[in-house]
DNA sequence: GTAAGTTCGTTCACTGTGTCAAGTAAATGA
DNA sequence: TCATTTACTTGACACAGTGAACGAACTTAC
């Protein structure tokens, strides 16, 4: 009992694809998972008796499914409760963080401001709220931390952090050792991305671009069945691409900069400073370009068409390089799209290769905490591909 | 003898990764193979021992190596000759054609115009020209075929070639039949990007891109060691990347568009209008902006400084967003680098993002041939990885 | 209502790939 | 000379996954 996915005992790898593939794409009957992974039948008998033993695996009581011909199938399912993880997501000056189970559910969640930069203070806040989420009898399978910055989790080194002051930062290794919980560090859009390609829009696909718009614009990307990491951590670096070479700029001194005319900020800047009214928030920018009563704000208007031709320019070029099945549009700020769809499609249109028909495009809704839920996910991939 | 890659007797993973390490990472031990595989060396005599047996191995005279300690290493090495390998490119006009043996070293070449698009005339065209290559007692291993647009070697057909006038056609099925070998059929890029995975610049690493001047501008990636092909084929489509808005237009209608700066026709173009001497050549326009007495003609200079800004800018894109390790140049007018390799230099540093530094860039020297010889390591990669 | 057909899942003997442990080979260095 | 180091080989063995035969549980045809 329980020691399938105990350290000792290592997974074969024909038991990690299967476990992987139940938990992915949904309950299945043995007969399917052997199909997909090229399996025989025997083999699944085998590989999934010890996960039946130990509980990971169910055995649905018989759907009530369209009646076939020949002996019903036995779906199985993942036991989600049978592992917790925490996700930590880390800004320059908050902790969210929550719990979740094996299908990335989200059981309990929190926030800490953090008091300081100081790493001893940081450590201590982040095992605390470690303590707090862990429930009493069910000890924690993984954490996952995820903060902007060139992390992975074959590199767990916070290099330099701009935002909280640290440089060549053992964190995973420190977190580690503060919580007694193997724990993995990784670049926050590349968390996300975990999550849509295992739990999210991303299913399904063998290649799939996130780009996600916010306080800033970032890019992940699922190539083959796997998640990119670039050179030193470094990939999906769209922020900065050059829309043009006249029109507004950004912190780095950028002309015509993709995150001066597309982040919330620059928005809501752009908006305020135009009308000389430095109260407005970004939602009401929103607001004022969805008027209904005088087809928007003039202001606000052209801003988000801006906006949205900057970003179908950015998700143009990011498919014509690497040709992903699909693109997932997501981030604090992708309410805005439904305010620019249309100047969105004709950029992306546009700047698609004459070639190529656009990619087609999903808009993802987000919640504050999916940052954290990130993390967790990438906690949980690591335990189940990497142990 | 000879039986090891007969179809009938199927290759094992081991045995598989092991010729290939050989082939791709030149002569090493027994020894060496086994620490970079994480295999056990008892398995390196045993895999080692057919291929060496059948003569696809050799084991070389022990070198005069710097000596060490310990029993010297017996290093092995692939017989190249012991294949043969047919690669043809086709070109609105013409068809070039290569043999190669294993090492991808070009023995024999060809060239043909093509009679007509007729596709009956065109293949035997091509086969004419595979009997004419082939020595009498050595069959060929494989035939590959590259051309632009959307193929790929698991979807062998040719869906639409503006320049071909074909449109669904299954190329590697027909060529296969005429020909009686095996036959792979890919995108003229990614067969050159092959090539310097296995045996060029990006032998050793994870992920590069390589990035081709020429009539057009091509890109092709490889990342996490694999050869990216995008939705239906569809990668590394930087030819019309928007440099700026106000430039040079391309016959799409694109202002400052990638090609219509930085491709050899746009080149030529640009200078011979300017100046007004349509007779201009690509290699005077070069000529012309090298001219050491005045410091380059003026127009010839502004428009390659202008040539080598966009190339600049389209390497810093396709690097921030896939982050490879190393960019390869290439193509028929690669030579132009030395004469905008400040204006390149410059953009590049320009439009990398600040959180990193630039890529590093090899410029690798073009034979009008490579593009057949592209198509030889297709096939070869297709017959040592998918067989 | 029975038989035939179909698909799912299990059992068990077996194949075959790669490992482990032990031993041999060939050099250096003291 | 002998210890030390590294390279390679050999043969017994472990064990993951397969194949074939079989039992289970349903639908459909007559």
């Amino acid at each position: 009992m329980g020691r399938v996915f105990s350290q000792s005992e290592r997974l074969t790898d024909a038991m990690r694809s299967v476990f992987v593939e139940l938990l992915v794409h949904g309950p299945m009957s043995r007969a399917e998972v052997a199909r997909r992974l090229a399996l025989s039948p025997s083999a699944l008998t085998k590989v999934t008796k010890p996960f039946i033993e130990t509980g990971y695996l169910r055995e649905q009581l018989t759907g009530e499914g369209p009646s076939t011909v020949g002996r019903p199938s036995q779906p199985l399912q993942v036991d989600a409760s049978r592992m917790s993880f925490v996700g930590i997501k880390l800004t320059a000056d908050e902790l969210y963080a929550v719990r979740t189970d094996l299908a990335a559910t989200i059981q309990e969640e929190t926030q800490r401001t953090l008091i300081d930069h100081d790493i001893d203070n940081v450590l201590g806040q982040i095992a605390q709220t470690v303590a707090d989420l862990t429930e009493e009898d069910r000890p924690l399978s993984a954490v996952g931390i995820s903060l902007a910055g060139t992390a992975t989790p074959s590199d767990p080194v916070v290099h330099t952090s701009p935002f909280l002051g640290w440089s060549q930062l053992p964190l995973a290794r420190l977190v580690e050792e503060a919580v007694a919980v193997p724990t993995v560090l990784d670049n926050d859009v590349r968390a996300l991305t975990a999550v849509q390609q295992w739990f999210g829009e991303g299913v399904g696909h063998s290649s799939f671009a996130l780009i996600t718009v916010g306080a800033g614009i970032g890019c992940g990307m699922v190539i083959g069945d796997r998640l990119v990491t670039g050179r030193s951590g470094a990939t999906g670096l769209v922020g900065h691409l050059a829309i043009d070479d006249r029109g507004p700029m950004c912190e780095q001194g950028h002309r015509g900069c993709a995150r001066a005319y597309a982040s919330s900020p620059a928005i809501r800047r752009s908006v305020a400073t135009a009308l000389d009214r430095p109260e407005l928030t970004f939602d009401d920018c929103l607001a004022m370009a969805r008027d209904e009563t005088r087809d928007g704000h003039p202001v606000a208007r052209r801003v988000l068409d801006e906006a949205g031709t900057a970003l179908g320019q950015i998700v143009a070029t990011v498919a014509n390089i690497t040709g992903p099945e699909l693109v997932i549009l997501s981030g604090e700020a992708v309410h805005m799209y439904e305010v620019c769809a249309d100047a969105f499609q004709t950029a992306l249109a546009r700047h698609t290769h004459w070639t190529s028909t656009p990619v087609p495009v999903v808009v993802k809704p987000f919640a504050f905490n999916e940052w954290a839920r990130g993390a967790a996910v990438t906690a949980l991939q690591h335990l189940l591909l990497h142990r």
